[in-house]
DNA sequence: CGATTTTGACCTGCGC
DNA sequence: GCGCAGGTCAAAATCG
C-alpha cells in the first residue's frame, strides 16, 4: 500500500497492513494488526476491543481512539475440558487389598502405603489432566495492534502510565525490546516497544489488550511541543491542518452543508483562522468526541 | 520508603 | 525430544 496515501479503514478488509491517514486524518506510518486467538481475521482486530479502534495520534503523541461499527459476533468462549478432573474425588484406602494381616502396626503401615501409592497415582494423573488441559486450552491471546512511530524518544507518552516488566534481546536487531504492563490495577493491558533495526528513527509500539479506566495522564497541551522531536515540530502543523481537514471530510455536518462545501469550509477556516482551529482541536481531545457542528456553533 | 527499573532465570510455544 | 526465541517472573538495585 503507497505510503501517506487517503486509506479508509473499512477498505482495508483483509490487509495485514496499512499506511497512510485514516478517515479522521490521523498519521499511520504503519499499522499491522494479528489475527486475535480466535482464528478469525478481523477489521484491524479492532473489534475485540468492542466498538473502539485505538490508534497513535502522532500530532499529540498519544494514543487515541475513535468508534468504529461492531461487525463480527463476540468470541467463543474456551471449552470447559475434563470434566473429570473437577469432579474428582480422592481415591478411597480402604482397597481390598487388606485380608489378613498379622498386627495392626502391619496393617496401618500396609494401609498407609496403599493411601500413599494411590494419592502418587491419583497426583500423576491430575497432572497428566492438567497437562492435557493445558494443551488444549490454547492461550487465548488479545490481537495486538503496533505502530512505527519516528521518533528519537524510546517510550512515547499515550495518556496511560507503565511499569516495564522485562526486556530481552531481539533476533538479528542490536536493539532490545522492552516489556510494559499498564500500572492500573485490575487492568492488564501490555505493551512492547522496540526500535526498528531496518531504521533505526522508528519506534514500533505494539499494545495488547484493552484498559479498563480512562486515561490517567493529562494530555500534553499543544504548546508543549518542544517536547516532540525535531522531526516531529517540523511536521506539526502540517499534519494538523491535514487532521482538521480530513476530519472535517468525515465527521457530521448539518444537513445545510453539502460535501462540497464541506471542505470549502475546512478550506476556509484553515486559512482565515489557524490559531482558532488549532485550539478547537485542543480543546476538542480526542477526535472521536468532534463534531463539526460543533466547531459551526463557534463561528 | 514506596515505586520503578534492571536483569538473570524460568516458562512456553513452535519448528525441525 | 530438543533447541531456539519470545514472553514473564521476581529478587535486587535504583530512583525520587
Amino acid at each position: 500500500m503507497e505510503k501517506n496515501m487517503m486509506v479508509k479503514m473499512e477498505d482495508t478488509i483483509g490487509d495485514s497492513s496499512l499506511s497512510g491517514y485514516n478517515p479522521f486524518g490521523n498519521v499511520f506510518d504503519f499499522c499491522e494488526v494479528e489475527k486475535s486467538s480466535s482464528g478469525i481475521m478481523e477489521l484491524l482486530g479492532v473489534h475485540d476491543y468492542g466498538s473502539t479502534l485505538h490508534f497513535l495520534d502522532i500530532p499529540q503523541q498519544r494514543l487515541s481512539t475513535i468508534s468504529v461499527p461492531k461487525v463480527l459476533p463476540s468470541f467463543e468462549t474456551v471449552k470447559e475440558c475434563n470434566s473429570e478432573l473437577l469432579n474428582h474425588q480422592p481415591a478411597t484406602p480402604n482397597s481390598s487389598s487388606i485380608s489378613s494381616a498379622s498386627t495392626i502396626e502391619a496393617v496401618n503401615d500396609e494401609q498407609k502405603n496403599t493411601v500413599d501409592q494411590a494419592e502418587e497415582e491419583q497426583e500423576n494423573k491430575i497432572k497428566k489432566l492438567l497437562k492435557a488441559k493445558k494443551a488444549n486450552q490454547k492461550r487465548l491471546r488479545e490481537p495486538r495492534v503496533a505502530f512505527m512511530t519516528r521518533s528519537e524518544v524510546d517510550h512515547l507518552e499515550d495518556g496511560y502510565r507503565w511499569r516495564k516488566y522485562g526486556q530481552k534481546a531481539v533476533k538479528n536487531s542490536p536493539f532490545p525490546r522492552s516489556y510494559y504492563r499498564c500500572t492500573s490495577a485490575s487492568c492488564n493491558v501490555k505493551k512492547h516497544v522496540e526500535r526498528s533495526f531496518t531504521d533505526p528513527s522508528i519506534v514500533v509500539t505494539t499494545y495488547e489488550g484493552q484498559h479498563t479506566h480512562l486515561s490517567t495522564v493529562i494530555p500534553r497541551s499543544i504548546s508543549a511541543t518542544n517536547y516532540l522531536s525535531q522531526y516531529q515540530q517540523q511536521h506539526f502543523q502540517q499534519q494538523q491542518q491535514q487532521l482538521l481537514f480530513n476530519t472535517l471530510s468525515s465527521l457530521s455536518f448539518p444537513h445545510n452543508h453539502s460535501t462540497p462545501s464541506k471542505i470549502a469550509f475546512a478550506q476556509e477556516r484553515l486559512v482565515c483562522n489557524p490559531g482558532k482551529t488549532a485550539a478547537f482541536l485542543r480543546d476538542h481531545g480526542l477526535l472521536q468526541d468532534v463534531d463539526a457542528s460543533d466547531m459551526l456553533k463557534q463561528e
